[in-house]
RNA sequence: GGGGUUGUAGCUCAGUCGGUUAGAGUGCCGGUCUGUCACACCGGAGGUCGCGAGUUCGAGUCUCGUCAGCCCCGCCA
């Protein structure tokens, strides 16, 4: 390995074999930094130590040539030292070199310079090998392995068995699209690439394997985001006998295995939020707590506010929910402008503002506001008041924009760099256009003082779920499941699903509950986002080596392509005639 | 499915108001060069301006369509 030889390796005679990272040809004196994956070191051609043959072959060779040459390790001259690189005390004095194997000219440089842009990301995927080899993206690579690593290590201390389970599996209803696979020997039926292990691992815990882990692929055919690719990896975690504080203990333990690797704080226990008061502080159930900010009420102080647009939100049922900038009031018409737009692209259809002078309060908002309204909300000379009226749904991912954008605009200071925080209590039921639907997935444990409520009031059902949030990421979610057949079959009924169907697609499951089902409950944590953050990644593509586009296209080996006539012929099928 | 944005030499980019032969840096090729390290210097090659229509006397530049990358919305139990 190159990158580790110093002055104390001097003397040494040896060989070396990598990548030529680049080459100083001076004529009579030849210069190449040899790379491989533990760094560089110059190696050095000269005639007083270098054969003939070898020191003119040596005139040869190109970026990325792969050579091996042996010598002698040597301090550099006096003043020929290279502070700015681990090796740059020393050097190989070649005696004899070997071209292992040409290189065309690279379409993209592994070399860069540190003002160099990248090239563009299309060239990056397409020349993934070359990409790959450069350090970077190494590096993330190398700190992906250590992490995974260190979660099996962890896992295995704390009595978990990692247990693989299918990946050609049987499509399950509701949450992403499956990925189909055609079956040859039962034409016209299809197996489905897992979403997640979720079913398989509470098969597991019927089974008795009583702490399960698993480093899992999973498959979920939805558009793309930097953030989010066709193919992800989860740490799948579940475990029987066991209550949430459990697994939240194991989780953190786990992650401050991890985070001590990436030299991330990850100071534990980690504060926990319920769901409710995640939404009503911040607006969001992934709260980024690096920063301050929270969300205010204020639909009592502002009762007798004679503006009618707070009048008909509140009659209807709303609140008056806002934040109070301490001297906000000198943000700019503009950047209010600018963070009223990221409110409209919330789904809210304006921000209401306040500012307060010496000559009293004025915005859309402030003009019908009074001293004393003013005094009431806290709103001081010199301060800003941001305030989105209507329904808890619509004010509080409005808000959570405003927060986001005014961390943005004012550039606030974080009060800690890195925020773990636990949201517990999820509702079991989220209803979208009048249609209930899980909100996590339909093997959530409810709150045992809810599930009187599942038929009456499904909305007001808490469940037994928890997400693990890092600055405003979500890393994982889980939940203590169902493991009553019986309450099984209600909440699917809940979820509007026939008897009939609740056979057809859930009855492996009951029948498993039914044969004697501990208690038990678990989590999955994203590890391509664990990677992302902890190696301040900006997409999801740079931790993984051959990742895809955002059209799910591999654009190096050009997958995906249609089948061959004789293998659709083989599957049975057809392909439909496109456009239209 | 929708919105935005980018596409010019191998790579990173410039290209004015629509006007003559489309430029720079780097890489590549050839040459000089014995302590360089973004080596230096001299010379050279290299272009389907993503693709297709249209407007125009004339299009890298304007219009429409289309393809691809990226970002976002929808979607992602």
């Amino acid at each position: 390995m190159v990158g580790g030889l110093r002055a104390g390796n001097e003397g040494e005679a040896l060989a070396l074999a990598g990548w030529v990272h680049r080459r100083r040809d001076l004529g009579g004196l030849l210069f190449v930094d040899l790379r491989d994956r533990s760094g560089l070191i110059q190696v050095s051609f000269g005639p007083d130590w270098t054969e003939a043959a070898s020191m003119e072959h040596a005139h040869d060779i190109g970026h990325e040539d792969v050579i091996r040459v042996e010598g002698v390790v040597a301090a550099r001259p006096e003043g020929a030292h290279k502070d700015d690189m681990a090796t740059g005390g020393v050097e190989l004095r070649v005696t004899r070199l070997e071209i292992l194997s040409d290189a065309r000219t690279p379409e993209i440089p592994v070399y860069r310079a540190s003002e160099d842009e990248l090239p563009a990301e299309e060239l990056r995927l397409q020349h993934r090998v070359l990409d790959l080899r450069r350090r970077e993206l190494q590096q993330k690579l190398v700190l992906r392995h250590k992490l995974v690593l260190a979660a099996r290590n962890y896992m295995d201390r704390n009595g978990f068995i990692e247990v693989e389970t299918p990946i050609l599996t049987k499509a399950t209803p509701e949450g992403a699209r499956d990925y189909l696979v055609p079956s040859r020997v039962h034409k016209g039926e299809f197996y489905a690439l897992p979403q997640s292990p979720q079913i398989y691992k509470q098969l597991l815990m019927v089974a008795g394997f009583d702490r399960y882990f698993q480093i899992a692929r999973c498959f979920r055919d939805e558009d793309l985001r930097a953030d989010r690719q066709p193919e992800f990896t989860q740490i799948d975690v579940e475990a029987s006998f066991v209550e949430v504080d459990d697994i939240l203990r194991w989780i953190e333990g786990l992650i401050l295995a991890l985070a001590e690797i990436s030299d991330v704080d990850a100071p534990i226990p980690f504060p926990r939020l319920t769901w409710q008061e995640s939404m009503e502080r911040y607006g969001s159930d992934r709260p980024d707590l690096r920063y301050q900010l929270e969300i205010e009420d204020w639909t009592e102080s502002t009762a007798d506010l004679d503006f009618r647009v707070i009048r008909s939100q509140v009659d209807a049922g709303g609140r008056v929910r806002g934040f109070l900038l301490k001297g906000g009031g000198g943000l700019s018409r503009r950047q209010i402008d600018g963070v009223e737009n990221e409110a409209k692209a919330a789904g809210a259809p304006g921000l209401l503002w306040g500012k307060r002078s010496d000559e009293g309060a004025s915005g859309p908002l402030g003009k019908f506001m009074s001293e004393e309204q003013a005094d009431r909300i806290g709103l001081g000379i010199g301060d800003l008041v941001l305030v989105s009226a209507g329904p808890d749904s619509l004010t509080s991912p409005t808000l959570s924009a405003v927060r986001d954008a005014l961390v943005a605009v004012l550039e606030l200071q974080p009060v800690r760099e890195h925020a773990w925080v636990w949201v517990t209590d999820f509702p079991v039921f989220d209803e979208e256009d009048g249609m209930l639907a899980a909100s996590h997935h339909p093997f959530v444990m409810p709150h045992t003082d809810d599930i009187d409520d599942l038929e009456a009031d499904p909305a007001s059902v808490r469940g037994t779920a928890y997400d693990l949030v890092y600055n405003g990421t979500e890393f994982g979610s889980g939940s203590l499941r169902i493991h009553e057949p019986e309450l099984q079959r209600r909440i699917l009924r809940v979820l509007g699903l026939s008897e009939d169907e609740i056979e057809k697609k859930f009855g492996f499951l009951l029948n498993a509950l039914s044969a004697g089902a501990p208690p038990h409950g678990g989590i999955a944590l994203g590890m391509d986002r664990i990677v992302q953050r902890f190696t301040d990644s900006p997409s999801l593509r740079d931790t993984v080596a051959f990742p895809k586009t955002t059209a799910a296209r591999a654009l190096f080996e050009g997958a995906p392509t249609p089948p061959g006539e004789s293998a659709l012929d083989e599957l049975g099928l057809q392909l439909k005639a496109q456009d239209s």
